[in-house]
RNA sequence: GCGCCUGUAGCUCAAUGGUAGAGCGCUACUCUUAUAAAGUAGACGUCCUUGGUUCGAAUCCAAGCAGGCGCACCA
């Protein structure tokens, strides 16, 4: 007879494959149809909030592995909050303007920006924004991100720029925005200055020059007759805009005679420069501490200038002469030296680099061709002492990559010192996570510059100034802004580009200083951090577009380099005008990198391609990743890992499988048992349970998603496929189907995986979605497992009496496992219900394992076990003396080394092998109707009471 | 160059200053009633390096190396 038939074997549809390429579009679209996100904002309705703000990415170009662990880590967030207790919305956003969106326009579509009317070329960055807009609202959907996908906020939306302008406003009103001549980053190229970010640095081969000044006024300490101070440059250019030469305060500087000239240089230097010049027979005349030397004044080389000696700190000696070239109009230090000393700022450069009339001979030329004619004016005037060529780091336009210059230019500024001292302390009211970041962040404020908002482009929100055409005056005030508010609400900040600047104004608008009615409009655009810096107003507090938002944010979660960035800018707007963070905490993350650390780049061909991923893998296996390291460190990913990864997904996943199967006639509301009709084995599974959801929800709590991950990966391998779920197969597979004891076990199974599959939701979104369709239901429970709350632990279940009884046991079991190892190398056994245990043991120790006697063959899955009480005064060792007879035959091991006091001796069991449940048994073979089953099983059948 | 962070088994992570652990992977074995599953066992570590503090250092300190991020690469 087959008795397989009797037996409740594992059934389940749930597939083993999970094949998720194409599962997961499925689950999605059913997202979609029930509407789950607005679902979820229903259930959490009057739920305190939790507004995790989106860092909007910029909308350029396909989504990849970085912004893919960014929004995962945001979704893991707000699916975890709305699961515990939390009012968690998620409104995400779009930077949607700026020049690198201008220039891949301008590529992909062959603009001519210069050739058409700005209001077209700004439909055509828009058109471009908002593809990428749908593209990777498309590409972060598919990871499963929950969201208010259909109403985002884009930078670009007409009631954003409108509250944008009024934040500037606002710093206007405060006396925080000036209008500046400052040098600024400059690409000639895309005519534009340019922010500190979109700057990045590259070698580039430049001349090296040493000049001489020959000194006008030595004030007594120098001479002057022949003598000159030597300067090095690698951009001979700047000389033109010269006005002054820049020593160190506390360095020496020495005076030496070659021939019949002299020179001042810094002596530390005076080897490398005799070296690099191949001079010889230098003098040393005299030593002078720079300080000294401030005052004295020099003739400019070939132009009818003076140039003055100033001092700077910054002064240093790696390359040079320790006499540096000031040319206040070409250089952030040289600006700020400039200032000190009330120098001049000179800047004879148009916007497309070439120099103006104001650069008399050199007028019209391109500033790189410049460097030519000045060395040969050098030359000509025997100024020039040597000349080289370096390779050295310079600065390069992030999009155009060509080498950009300093240009003092008339720019609108944020003048940072006058709020610094707030913004400071605004930090110091932020949680940052890890702590780190707020030392960043703070030293970063600390000595930062001026905010130079200005950008002389086209794709972007205007800077929403009016000029008196009369007396020149700026013009900004509530009046004018609130107006302009008005028709950038109903035009957009298009409008800004269509009209004259008549038609922007209220009518009849009269000029505050002079009366006049005639104005001309700025028009320089905001830098695009000015965009992103204003969502905090723009999108937190805007409640006819997004009433589930406030201000200020519980959370900002970005990459560690927004600290620089969009930490940095909402802050600043955020003081500016609200004197306070527009977030309570800022949690950062680190960055993608390879299996040895390594950045990833395509040169070195280990880029990772999170859409190709998701089409191989799956998103979950992704999100999984995403999961599985501690993120705030770099985050390594490469084939290998998301291998390992994707095992742990399959382990994790029939695990989940196991459980159902074994679920499917079990209906929670009428078939669970009490808690005091559970086993032991089972209450103890219920403690580690209890433990399981202790450490997955600290670990969410703490933001730390990798001990949630090997919690559960533990848990499930160990806890459950290693130690329960081995342990109950007989009682599920051959105990009545409706019996008290399969029910129990059943029972244990049913609340494990309802605390699984929602434990396991924040991270793997489509996979718990799928479990949950599976999982046997009670009356109301909901559609989506995402619309239920997270476990909790029950206090109840948590015996710690049983569990460190359990511990011990385990101890005994691993020992035995151990032992039965070794006779199955020996082929005494295979399976392990082959073996018969023995255990040798005496005083406490024998009379715990006899008052757990009873269940020690489920524990050990054997199909017998002996206990024998050593003699007092008797040890455990390994003595052939302590053995039963038939035991001196068998393969043992004494384990004093791990559990003191136990010897475990295995042998091949005598019994014969029950054809239904497989455990041996003596007695098979005594009934003659049925002559392979068990007692037990016989008596089951016999009374048909299997079913 | 400067600042911050990181550096434990092939991988992902643990380890109040007290004999370095887990899981995965790998190898071998077992099972065939979770089966493109499941169980058991085994091997695998100069805890980045070098100094120092300490009775004792993966852990504290210093220097260095490697990687990441940021600042600056100036003249």
């Amino acid at each position: 007879m087959d008795y397989s038939k009797t037996l409740n074997l594992p059934k389940t549809e749930f597939p083993m494959r999970a094949n998720l390429p194409e599962r997961e579009p499925e689950i999605l679209k059913f997202w979609e149809e029930i509407d789950l996100y607005r679902m979820v904002q229903q259930k959490n309705a009057g739920r305190p909030k939790f507004v995790l703000h989106d860092g909007p990415p910029y909308a350029n170009g396909h989504i990849h592995l970085g912004t893919t662990l960014n929004k995962i880590l945001k979704d893991i967030i707000v699916k975890y909050n709305s699961m515990a207790g939390n009012d968690a919305p998620y409104v995400p956003g779009w930077d949607t303007h700026g020049l690198p969106i201008e220039q891949q326009a301008i590529k992909e579509l062959g603009l001519d920006r210069r050739a058409m009317n700005p209001v077209e070329f700004r439909q055509k960055c828009r058109e471009f924004a908002l593809k990428f807009v749908n593209i990777q609202r498309e590409e972060f959907k598919r990871l499963g991100i929950g969201g208010k996908w259909e109403k985002p906020y884009l930078t670009l939306h007409p009631n954003y720029e409108a509250v944008q302008i009024g934040v500037f406003a606002e710093m206007v009103k405060r006396g925080y925005v000036y209008k500046g001549l400052k040098p600024v980053f400059w690409c000639a190229y895309c005519e534009t200055a340019l922010a500190e970010a979109e700057v990045e640095y590259q070698d580039k081969k430049s001349p090296a020059i040493y000049v001489k000044f020959p000194v006008k006024d030595g004030q007594g300490l120098l001479p002057e007759e022949n003598t000159s101070i030597v300067i090095w440059t690698t951009t001979p250019w700047t000389l033109i805009s010269n006005v002054a030469l820049c020593l160190h305060p506390n360095y020496n500087y020495v005076l030496i005679a070659q021939e019949k000239e002299k020179y001042l240089l810094a002596e530390e230097l005076l080897s490398s420069f005799a070296q690099v010049t191949g001079q010889q027979n230098l003098k040393k005349i005299q030593v002078f501490r720079g300080q000294e030397l401030e005052g004295i004044t020099c003739y400019h080389p070939f132009l009818d200038r003076e140039s003055i000696v100033v001092l700077g700190e910054y002064v240093t000696l790696d390359t040079g002469t320790g006499c540096v070239h000031i040319a206040p109009g070409h250089g952030e230090e040289d600006y700020l030296v400039g200032l000190q000393y009330n120098l001049p700022v000179l800047s004879p450069l148009d916007d497309r680099g070439y120099f103006t009339a104001e650069a008399g001979k050199f007028s019209s030329r391109y500033y790189t061709d410049a460097d030519q004619e000045v060395i040969a004016e050098l030359q000509k005037g025997a100024f020039l002492i040597k000349q080289e060529t370096i390779q050295h780091q310079y600065p390069h336009c992030w999009r155009c990559k060509k080498p950009i210059l300093y240009r003092a230019t008339e720019q609108w500024f944020a003048s940072i010192d006058k709020f610094r001292e707030a913004l400071l302390q605004a930090i110091q009211q932020v949680r940052w996570i890890p702590g780190w970041g707020r030392d960043r962040i703070y030293n970063m404020i600390a000595h930062r510059g001026d905010w130079c908002i200005s950008r002389q482009r086209i794709w972007g929100v205007p800077i929403p100034i009016f000029y008196c055409a009369h007396c020149g005056k700026e013009v900004i005030n509530d009046q004018t802004i609130s107006h302009l508010q008005n028709l950038f609400r109903q035009y957009g900040s298009d409008v800004w580009f269509a009209r004259e600047a008549a038609e922007l104004l209220p009518p009849d608008f009269n000029c505050p200083v002079c009366t006049a009615q005639e104005f001309t409009k700025e028009t320089d655009i905001m830098d695009v951090w000015f965009d992103s810096g204003s969502s905090h107003l723009a999108v937190l507090e805007q409640p006819d577009t997004w009433p589930e938002l406030h201000w200020p944010a519980e959370l900002y979660l970005e990459g560690s380099d927004q600290h620089r960035g969009w930490f940095n800018s909402s802050l600043t707007t955020s003081v500016a005008v609200r004197n306070k963070a527009p977030y309570k905490a800022v949690l950062t993350h680190g960055f993608v990198v390879d299996e040895n650390g390594r950045k990833m780049s395509k040169s070195l061909g280990n880029v990772v391609d999170p859409l190709k991923v998701i089409k191989q893998m799956g998103a979950d296996i992704l999100r999984l990743w995403v999961s599985s390291a501690d993120y705030r460190d770099d985050m390594a990913v490469s084939p290998n890992i998301l291998k390992q990864v994707t095992e742990a997904y399959r382990k994790i996943r029939n695990t989940a499988r196991f459980l159902l199967s074994n679920l499917y006639d079990f209906n929670p509301s009428v078939d669970q048992v009490n808690y005091q009709e559970l086993t032991e084995i089972d209450r103890w599974a219920l403690v580690s349970l209890q433990r399981l959801i202790q450490k997955a929800l600290k670990g969410y709590y703490d933001y730390e998603y990798h001990v949630v991950y090997h919690t559960i990966h533990n848990f499930c391998v160990v806890d459950l496929s290693a130690l329960y779920l081995d342990m109950i197969k007989d009682r599920l597979y051959t105990m009545p189907a409706q019996g008290r004891e399969r029910r129990a076990a059943q029972t244990v199974l049913y609340k494990t995986l309802h605390v699984l599959v929602r434990i396991l939701t924040p991270i793997l979104a489509f996979t718990t979605e799928e479990i949950w369709r599976y999982l046997p239901k009670k009356e109301g429970e909901p559609a989506s497992v995402q619309l239920t709350d997270l476990p909790q632990v029950k206090e109840d279940y948590l015996d710690l009496e049983l569990e460190q009884k359990w511990e011990r046991l385990l101890n005994i079991r691993a020992e035995v496992t151990m032992v039965c190892e070794m006779a199955r190398q020996e082929k005494l056994i295979g399976n392990s219900l082959e073996a018969e245990v023995t255990l040798y043991t005496s005083g406490e120790l024998y009379d715990f394992l006899r008052r757990e006697e009873i269940n020690l063959t489920t524990i050990f899955i054997v199909s017998k076990v002996n206990l024998h009480q050593l003699k007092d005064g008797q040890d455990a060792c390994p003595d052939n003396n302590n053995l039963l007879p038939m035991e001196k035959q068998a393969s043992y091991l004494s384990t004093a080394k791990n559990i003191p006091g136990l010897v475990v001796a295995v042998r091949r069991t005598k019994g014969a092998k029950c054809t239904r449940c497989w455990i041996y048994n003596e007695k098979v073979g005594l009934n003659a109707e049925h002559p392979t089953l068990c007692p037990r099983c016989l008596e089951l059948i016999k009374t048909g009471h299997f079913a």
